[in-house]
DNA sequence: TTCATATACAATCATTTGGTTGTACGTTAG
DNA sequence: CTAACGTACAACCAAATGATTGTATATGAA
């Protein structure tokens, strides 16, 4: 079921869950200004390594980052695309409001 | 903590997670295009009155939505400026990347 | 006043989430 | 070859989520 941008329900719900976590949203961060390794990644955090496994391969599901085999590493990489798909989700909401208001503007233009 | 954006990380979280469920985004859109009582929101779903009002309550939580007494209703309201607010945060990745990219470009320039 | 409506809220329940530890497997360095 | 490193994955656990039903309270209409 096709909802927006070539989205289903269920991939725009894995995107938005994906950014509800602070720790995945640093993750996104670092990966998007420069690529990084899980481990890598890991050392990062005060958690355990499967944990940041685990904030990666949700970030993957949701296609916020992409994993790349390079020798016994996955190197991790920000996806601007699926960040831009967000974008114009939140955009959408934007512009209905801003239709309504136009409704409203064009019913007290009719004075 | 402030983080960005006069928002704390609980505050983003919590911005994320409401969008992060269909039926909420569906309650979001409706409320941006036009007001609505909670009883004539969970009139559009196929669920029980108290599961719509506690979506409500997510998106209010969030500041995705404004609710406001009316008599013995509640006026449900999208909130266009948290919207705002999560462009802003989303911008900033892109911006992250976009900044990467110059420094590649710098880079391969320098030859 | 009386009754129907709109909401609030508690208790409950199954499922998901976010974390842990432990084990196994492939890859690289010595 | 062996040892260390990087990852994958299963099992487990506590807490949060998404839904339900039931009860209480406030407002509006007759």
């Amino acid at each position: 079921m096709i909802v927006y941008e070539g989205l289903t329900s269920d991939e725009v719900d894995r995107i938005f869950r994906a950014l509800a976590d602070a720790t995945r949203r640093d993750i996104l961060r670092r990966t998007m200004a420069a690529e990084a390794s899980v481990s890598r990644l890991a050392a990062a955090y005060d958690m355990s390594f499967a944990a940041v496994q685990k904030h990666v391969a949700v970030l993957d599901e949701a296609g916020l980052v992409t994993k790349q085999p390079r020798g016994r590493e996955r190197i991790i990489r920000g996806n601007p695309e699926t960040i831009r798909k967000a974008q114009d989700l939140l955009d959408r909401y934007e512009e209905i409001w801003r239709c309504r208001i136009d409704q409203l503007d064009a019913l007290l233009a009719e004075d």
